[in-house]
DNA sequence: TGCAATAGTGTGAAGTTGACACTAACATAA
DNA sequence: TTATGTTAGTGTCAACTTCACACTATTGCA
């Protein structure tokens, strides 16, 4: 056989939450700085899998929404070696946010994708790109409920389409909308949080699974 | 350097073109049937190009619309390596067709989406993704004029949505639609054709740009 | 008990979509 | 030259969808 060129194929991954009203991203640490999640794929594991994998690996997220989103392969995208990665991206619902009330160093942080560091390679294009692909999403399926926690108030939800889109929604229209999609059901119960009156709590009717609109 | 376990990254294009009122593969020879064109990309040469170029070696086609459909890495999909598949789809336009009047063995051969043989690894599922990914674009992209001739009618163009969407469109409705969208004008020539009403010819107002809709 | 804060609800106007049928212009053959 | 076959080209109305818009309800707390 002849020599082998080098080459790397790796996954990275954008995982997306929500947290204080803001669409957040969870990083790694970088030598430098910060990068995405990922790392390269082990000979017969499947893309899918390794993606996973490292995400679990490096920031102990796991059983989240994941989907692939573009495979990024310019000769120069890595000065040091001809990198090829498959991009993901995941969707980590509210209540499932590992705590990290002091995040230490050399821990993964999440960061706000309006206000992100540099980021390693090209991996600021990858999260661009996956932010556009998410919003464009929220247009024509039910992708935003992977972002909600088990129980969440239409008020909830509604404020997470606004955090992504990044513009305001008629509150009586949004609920019209999501209610005809028959895709989310009453559970009985309320949501008393604060001092104003109390929500109903709503739940997925096919939690894990995305259905596309119309 | 550890020894390095071998990996096969290619990229496979799916070429559409519309031929005799039928959506069309272009197919490469394999060693015992047909596969879709495309191999290795070599070290140094961005995806795209390699998408290029292989369509261009083993087809002859070149200058068409290329876009990246989805990376295919299960590791059982080539049973004899780990191959991982960067695909791709390619619009041909009409005008453009190699003329293969007498289609030799070891020559490319179109076939009709609907009649495809049995193709190597996963070949045939990369076809069904590209099928429904175009179809899908056609609602909400320009992206049907790929496939058009420089001039063209608005009937050809209405037989094209029809077949890629394997369902009739009300005449009158297509052409307000299209013509809403402001992207096709008249050349001010009449394509006389057949023994009936000559029709205008249109061009597209950009060519070779896809907008999006809405 | 009143104030602050969020939850929850309906209507009408504007715009979009979808169904539908006839006349126009040409080539060809009788 | 006329009749016939074939495709091109055109508008309206009803149904539906989208969008703008403001008030009452229920709670905690001061």
């Amino acid at each position: 056989m002849p020599p082998r060129a080098p080459l790397a194929l790796t996954t990275d991954v954008v995982p997306f939450a929500i947290r204080a009203e803001r669409l957040e991203v969870l990083l790694a640490r970088h030598s430098t700085g910060w990068r995405l999640p990922g790392g390269p794929i082990e000979p017969g594991e499947d893309l899918d899998a390794a993606a996973r994998r490292y995400l679990m690996e490096q920031t102990g997220l796991r059983d989240v929404y994941l989907e692939q989103l573009y495979t990024f392969g310019q000769p120069d995208r890595d000065p040091g070696q001809r990198a090829v990665a498959v991009a993901y991206y995941a969707l980590v619902p509210a209540g499932s946010l590992p705590v990290d009330a002091a995040p230490a160093v050399d821990r993964p942080g999440w960061v706000g994708v309006d206000a992100l560091p540099a980021l390693a390679l090209d991996h600021g294009e990858i999260v661009a790109l996956a932010h556009r692909r998410l919003a464009a999403k929220l247009a024509y399926s039910t992708i935003a409920l992977q972002l909600m926690p088990e129980r969440f108030t239409l008020s909830e939800l509604q404020a997470v389409h606004e955090t992504i889109l990044g513009e305001p929604l008629d509150k009586r229209n949004f609920r019209k909308r999501i209610l005809a999609l028959d895709c989310i059901e009453m559970t009985g119960e309320m949501a008393r949080r604060g001092g104003h009156r109390p929500a109903r709590l709503y739940r997925a009717k096919r939690p894990g699974q995305v259905d596309f609109i119309k």
